[in-house]
DNA sequence: TATGAGATCAACT
DNA sequence: GTTGATCTCATAC
């Protein structure tokens, strides 16, 4: 997997590799998007995870196959973007926390009415609302439009630390970031 | 720089 | 009725 597009073997793996591989991926959403610097993994096992509890009408496409999007309604104003992953049932995702703009700069600001690039994408309500990801989206294959998700060319320095904005399992390094990026939500410890 | 309130909805107790 | 995988704006230090 050195190039091309991702599909849906690259996401039917652990959630722990699929992370971290997922920075510097780029990400566009009918042509807009950008590179992917930071990520957050969620697995079934995990209390802070949506599908610790099991199925609900919300969270349905979780057990779903992989390779497929899960957007749901945070804080009952934002929508938040994750990527089903491992084996059908196992209700893992990632989800993306922010990206570096680099497509469609004009539509995101419009959509933000906001002219700060490093605030485009810069948090999962951001980068959603930039992006124009709504529910719609939930349910979605990946590797069909309107996403288009490209693997990186090289490996970048990945950092990881604890997890932001949960109460349950809150220790777990299961945060994933480009080391050094200006794009990021908030600052990792480790870099 | 840091803390706090408000927006607003679906799941859960 | 409470809580949450959030963001923005306001006010305080």
């Amino acid at each position: 997997m050195s190039s091309g597009h991702l599909d849906r073997a690259f996401f039917a793996r652990s959630v722990h590799q699929v992370a971290p591989d997922l920075i510097g991926a780029t990400l566009t959403v009918e042509g807009v998007g950008g590179r992917i610097v930071e990520v957050e993994a969620y697995h079934h096992t995990d209390p802070a995870a949506h599908s610790y509890r099991g199925p609900t009408p919300r969270n349905a496409v979780m057990f779903g196959p992989p390779g497929y999007a899960y957007v749901y309604r945070s804080y009952g104003i934002h929508w938040c973007l994750n990527f089903v992953c491992e084996p059908e049932g196992s209700a893992s995702a990632v989800l993306i926390r922010a990206i570096e703009p680099l497509e469609g700069l004009a539509k995101m600001r419009r959509r933000r009415r906001l002219m700060d690039e490093r605030l485009l994408c810069s948090g999962p309500g951001r980068l959603a609302q930039a992006m124009g990801v709504t529910d719609k989206h939930n349910g979605l294959a990946l590797d069909r439009r309107p996403f288009e998700l490209i693997a990186r060319r090289d490996k970048p320095e990945v950092v990881a630390g604890v997890r932001i904005g949960i109460t349950k399992a809150v220790e777990l390094p299961w945060r994933y970031g480009l080391k050094g990026s200006r794009f990021r939500s908030k600052p990792f410890k480790e870099d």
